[in-house]
DNA sequence: TGTTTGCCGAGACTGTTAGTCTTGTCAAGC
DNA sequence: GCTTGACAAGACTAACAGTCTCGGCAAACA
C-alpha cells in the first residue's frame, strides 16, 4: 500500500536520444528516510487507536512522529491512504478462510475470527474511525471498497467449496450469503447497539447453513 | 423532529414567586416564520437529492431557501437535525409492517418495500448524503440511531408475530435476524457493489424463513 | 573537499465549512 | 409609538486538508 516512488528503478534506461525527452539520470541527492515512514504509520496507529471518535488529523499524526506535514504528504497521497495503510500494515493482507472439511464449522470459525479481530482493543477503535473517514473522503472510500473486496472474496471461496461438497444448494446466492456476514457485522460494528460475540457469530453460521442447504 | 420551541406553552403557568426565577410572561415580538422553516426544509431536501456525494453545506441550504443562517440555527440546533429532518420530513414516521397471516410473505413484502424507498431518485441520494454525514456528525449519529432503531422495531414485531405462530424456532435470535436485513442493506446501499432489488429480497427473506424456521 | 541534488522538519499559507456574533430592519402586541 | 424578538445579510472564529517555502543536511560524484 506505500506509495514508495522508485526513482531508481528506471536508471538503466537507455539514455533519450539528443532532442527528444531529457535523459533519464541515476538517482542522485539525499535518500528517503524509512524511519520517517515508519514513525508516521506508528503514530498514525496510535492515534487511531486512541481517538474517541475525533477524527484524527494530518497535523496530530506528523507532530506525533516528529515529522513535517509535506513529509508525509511525500510518502501518501491523502490522509485516508494514511490511516488505512496504518491500520492494514500489521493486518494479514492475503485473507485466508479456514478449511475444516465442514462448511458449518468453517463459517462459524471464519465469522468468529473476523468479529474477535474487530474487538481488539487497538484494532476497533482504528477501524471505526477509518470508516468513518470513509464516508467523507473518496480517495479512503476507493482503498476501503478494494479492502472489504478482499475479505468477502476470502468468505465467497469458503463458501464455493461448501456448494462444491453439496452443502449448499446449487442456487444459493453466496454473494449474498457473504453480504450477510459482513453486513450484519459492519451494521453491529458501527451503530454498536449489539454485541459481536461468539455466540452471535454461531448463531448467524448455523442460520445461514440451514437457510442456504440443499434440498 | 422539528425542534420548534413552544414559548407560549407554558405562558399559563402560576407566575413564580417574587424572589425565585422570573416570571413567565406571554410571547411577544414577532413571531417565528413557518414560510422560512418550510423553505430551509424543502431547500435541504432539493440539495440533498442533487448532491452527488459532496456534502451540504448550510451556507448552500441558507441561501437556496433565501434565508440567513442565524435562521437555519433558530430552528435546528446543527446541520445533521436539518438534514435527517428534511428526510423524515415526509417520510412515514410510524413504521408499520405488512401483515398478511405468513411470514413468509410478511418478510419478503417487508424487504422489498425497503429495497425500493431507498432506490428512489430523490431518496437514494439524499438517505446516502445523510449517512455520510452521521460518520462525522456526532448530533445526527444519534438521530440516526433513533431512525434506525424504529425501522428494526417495526421489523421486530413482524417477525415476533411470526414466531407467535410458529414459524420461527422458539430460539431463533429475531434481533439477529433484524440486523440480518438492515445489515445487507446498509451494506450495499452504502458501498453499491451489488443491487437491492426485488430477486435479492425474495432470496434474502427465504433464506432467513428457511435457516430459522422451527423444528 | 566541494558541489549538486533532493529529502528533511518547521511552519506559514490557502480554501472550505460549521457555527457564532453583529447590525439594521420589520412585524406583533401593548 | 414603544418594546420585543424574529428576520436577512454577512462578518467573524476555529478547524482542518492540502500546498508552498525555507534553511538544513545527507548522499553521490567530481
Amino acid at each position: 500500500m506505500s506509495e514508495v516512488q522508485d526513482t531508481e528503478a528506471a536508471a538503466d534506461a537507455a539514455p533519450a536520444a539528443a532532442g527528444t525527452a531529457p535523459a533519464v539520470r541515476p538517482h542522485t541527492g539525499r535518500r528517503r528516510n524509512e524511519a520517517a515512514h515508519r514513525a508516521i504509520l506508528d503514530a498514525a496507529l496510535r492515534l487511531l487507536a486512541e481517538s474517541d471518535g475525533t477524527p484524527v488529523t494530518i497535523d496530530a499524526i506528523a507532530r506525533t512522529a516528529g515529522v513535517g506535514k509535506q513529509t508525509v504528504y511525500r510518502w501518501w497521497p491523502s490522509k485516508g491512504a494514511v490511516l488505512l495503510d496504518a491500520l492494514t500494515d500489521r493486518a494479514d493482507q492475503d485473507v485466508h478462510g479456514p478449511d475444516t472439511g465442514s462448511l458449518g464449522s468453517d463459517l462459524q470459525a471464519f465469522i468468529a475470527t473476523t468479529f474477535e479481530a474487530a474487538q481488539r482493543d487497538t484494532t476497533a477503535s482504528a477501524l471505526r474511525t477509518v470508516a468513518r473517514e470513509a464516508a467523507r473522503d473518496p480517495h479512503l472510500a476507493e482503498l476501503m471498497r478494494s479492502f472489504t473486496a478482499a475479505r468477502r472474496g476470502a468468505l465467497r471461496e469458503l463458501l464455493a467449496r461448501g456448494c462444491e461438497r453439496g452443502e449448499l444448494a446449487g442456487e444459493a446466492d453466496l454473494d449474498l450469503i457473504a453480504d450477510q456476514v459482513y453486513g450484519v457485522f459492519w451494521y453491529r460494528f458501527l451503530l454498536g447497539h449489539a454485541a459481536l460475540d461468539a455466540d452471535t457469530a454461531e448463531r448467524l453460521a448455523s442460520s445461514l447453513t440451514r437457510g442456504n442447504a440443499a434440498g
